[in-house]
DNA sequence: ATGACGATTTACT
DNA sequence: GTAAATCGTCATA
């Protein structure tokens, strides 16, 4: 049972802290189920964030996507080789987006790990960081603009974890940003407190 | 048409 | 710690 539209209209932000302990599933062509809880997130605040693909109100093919319907994917293709995925928050024309920036590996970790580079050896990393999990989980660009709420390939499932405590969750600045001036020192960033797959840049 | 640049990862010194 | 890999996208012309 996918997670409700009704779940991601609401601010980047709180989107971005309730997704953490909600897990992410991607079904493969061959049926093979692979899924991770979200341990990491990062907040896009739309026209106004320098550091978002949105800003100043930039709308391209590229980023059509944010500035649809929440619940929707954003997938995009960056530096040549890695493809990051996005969870579409807010309203429509409002592009504002969570990455999702590591997940704990919990079904498929075999198919994950042909998936990932030889470098993966052990299951903390396979999912942590933004280009890693699409990696492991078989997210590119034709899977950008998917509805999360009833796509049968990728969407979220509620787990028992709820909401967590706010001493639960650190936040920090959003990783490399540092283009985007004043936006580049936010605290954005939220990830569960001493969780082994969280990114480590 | 062209050039600069990534919401990153990995390999190497 | 530093640097290479690698190409779609976007702004400029």
């Amino acid at each position: 049972m996918s997670i409700p539209r009704a779940f991601f209209r609401r601010s980047a932000v709180d989107l971005a802290t309730a997704l953490l302990g909600q897990r992410l599933v991607r079904v493969l062509d061959d049926g093979t189920r692979l899924a991770g809880l979200i341990v990491e997130t990062e907040a896009y605040l739309g026209v106004p964030d320098l550091a978002a693909h949105t800003a100043n109100g930039r709308r391209t093919a590229r980023n059509e996507s944010m500035w649809g319907e929440a619940g929707h994917a954003y997938v995009y293709f960056t530096y040549g080789m890695h493809h990051c995925m996005n969870i579409v928050a807010g309203a429509p024309g409002h592009p504002v987006a969570v990455l999702l920036r590591a997940l704990e590996p919990t079904e498929g970790l075999p198919a994950m790990y042909a998936h990932r580079s030889a470098a993966a050896r052990r299951d903390t990393d396979l999912c942590s960081g933004p280009g890693k999990l699409c990696q492991a989980l078989a997210i590119t660009r034709t899977l950008d603009g998917v509805d999360l709420t009833e796509d049968s390939r990728l969407f979220l499932e509620r787990t028992r974890h709820r909401r967590y405590a706010r001493a639960l969750i650190v936040t920090t600045t959003r990783v490399g940003v540092a283009y985007a001036g004043a936006w580049a020192d936010k605290p954005l960033r939220y990830y569960l407190k001493g969780n082994p797959h969280v990114s480590k840049p």
